[in-house]
DNA sequence: TGACATATATAGGACTCCGATATATAATGT
DNA sequence: ACATTATATATCGGAGTCCTATATATGTCA
């Protein structure tokens, strides 16, 4: 099945706080754990990603600090602000409401004369 | 509840031959008929709706005709296709498989370390 | 040494949707 | 009679989201 990207257009923002609301993640784990999560049907772009993260910091949704890893590496992790947690849980609720709405509307309400 | 209208981003074509599936409709009544079907959830926009049945008309998903309605009124009615049908089924099965991975995401996968 | 994975980043472009605007007719209000 | 609102279709410009392509640097494996 063709992967038609536009569908979940908007929700990446949703999926990648979501992802650190338990813990700390660099981008590129990010990725790797959004596939894994989704049983690969996410393929979360690093050129989507980054600008991505860039615009939550901006907006206080996330902070970023560089941290070297146990190999010497240096990390650049994102943690999700308080803010962020509040901003997470409205886009879980629109989320919610959408798919409901866009289930009843598949489910197929018919019945056009009932209007 | 924002509206966070980046959330169902394309899928308004999807929607919109769904709504096309039980029977030819307007343009107008498209847009009353998912804000009914939707319980007041979407809005679709004309300036949204029109452009999107000349692109599917394009592609062969839909075909448009001139009726004269009872009230002697001429309305352009859309016509979901053979061809249409099938590629509202790959959408609908694309949304299924994009809305259940989205969920499992949600429900939060956890244990990072399953990886 | 060359290919591939890890890791971060930007630029340019495609696509989707919305707001504004235009046009025309019908219904409704005052 | 006149104004407003609803019906009905349509286009344009712009904002936002995401992708591809590209750049850079390191590490690993053959």
């Amino acid at each position: 099945m063709e992967l038609d990207k536009g569908l979940i257009s908007g929700s990446m923002a949703l999926l990648v706080m979501k992802l650190l609301e338990d813990q700390d993640l660099y981008g590129y784990q990010m990725i790797e754990e959004l596939r894994r999560r989704s049983d690969d049907t996410f393929h979360l772009r690093a050129g989507t990603l980054y600008p991505l993260l860039h615009g939550l910091e901006e907006k206080g949704s996330v902070t970023a600090y560089e941290q070297t890893a146990e190999n010497g590496k240096n990390r650049r992790y994102y943690h999700l602000t308080k803010q962020g947690r509040g901003v997470l849980a409205e886009k879980e609720a629109a989320w919610n409401t959408y798919a409901r709405a866009v289930g009843q509307v598949l489910k197929g309400g018919a019945c056009l004369a009932g209007a």
